[in-house]
DNA sequence: CGCCAAGTCCGGGAGC
DNA sequence: TGCTCCCGGACTTGGC
């Protein structure tokens, strides 16, 4: 759940609370979460560093340890929360950063599918997931034209291009169909067909819907908080997403949901009309 | 009980 | 041949 509204979230919170702390000892209480190094050097590495920014990249939240980088991934349901080191623990906390001052930056993950990786700066690039990563929806790097060419070279339905992390960085699942009923576009259209003014306004959606969604402090579906514990209010914007068989805020037919790209995908049937254009018969 | 939810990786097959 | 693309399964646990 936590896309990019929900990280950048996270990321200013712990800012907030860790930066500039220092890491004095580290337990790994699930060996899965932590890919590289291995979990005793991973320790004895963190031992003793500080952590001098919190920064992100898409989905991804980067410690800045100044020579080390720590690359943590929350994947589905991964938070943080600072607490006092002796505070009772919380099921499915799986690593604890004992900082100085008798607190410990926690992490809690009842998937276990989040990932922590530590490695040098220079290494960033061997991350495959992290250095392959398209343009963020508020970058100005990111333009229609930039959409535009990526799209033409896709025949995916136009969801699962934007959910890829190469194309976009930081949409998931909630915020791609926002976006595409934002923008009146049914989620199978094969992203190579769409006309340039409907490439267009699904960059304008993109942009305004993740903007907003951040000012609102992201979007706390299911167990989404921030690193203070807080859930986010952009929930209570959504217009499609989770509001199966309720009206269309537009139409007031119901929304629809159904699958494409392998997920489920919100869209209302009358405000995104699926794609005639390319169908063989 | 069985399915579904989620983001990413990986393998296999298709296509250029 | 080799690359990119596309799809579906795997991972995991809790909720319905």
């Amino acid at each position: 759940m936590p896309e990019l509204p929900e990280v950048e979230t996270v990321r200013r919170s712990l800012t907030a609370l860790v930066k500039k702390r220092q890491i004095e000892r580290v337990d790994v209480k699930l060996a899965r979460i932590v890919r590289r190094p291995d979990v005793d050097l991973f320790c004895t590495n963190l031992a003793g560093q500080r952590i001098h920014r919190v920064e992100r990249k898409g989905k991804f939240i980067l410690f800045d340890l100044g020579e080390q980088v720590l690359v943590s991934h929350l994947r589905m349901e991964g938070r943080y929360g600072l607490y006092p080191t002796d505070d009772p623990i919380a099921l499915h906390t799986h690593v604890f950063f004992h900082l100085d001052g008798g607190q410990t930056l926690r992490y809690q993950d009842v998937r276990q599918f989040g990932t922590m990786d530590l490695l040098l700066w220079q290494e960033i690039d061997q991350l495959e997931g992290l250095a392959t990563l398209g343009v963020e929806p508020l970058d100005p790097a990111m333009t229609t034209t930039y959409l535009a060419e990526k799209f033409t070279k896709r025949n995916a339905p136009i969801k699962a291009v934007l959910l890829d992390q190469k194309v976009v960085a930081g949409l998931g699942n909630i915020y791609v169909d926002e976006t595409l009923y934002e923008a009146c576009v049914h989620p199978e259209t094969k992203a190579s067909a769409l006309p340039f003014a409907q490439v267009e306004r699904i960059h304008e959606a993109m942009i305004r819907i993740i903007a907003t969604s951040i000012e609102l402090g992201g979007s706390s579906i299911k167990s989404y908080v921030n690193g203070y514990g807080e859930p986010g209010r952009f929930q209570f914007a959504l217009q499609v997403y989770g509001r199966k068989g309720q009206p269309c805020p537009r139409c007031g037919q119901p929304i629809h949901k159904g699958r494409v790209a392998g997920r489920g995908t919100h869209y209302c049937l009358t405000c995104q009309r699926p794609p005639t254009e390319g169908i063989e018969r």
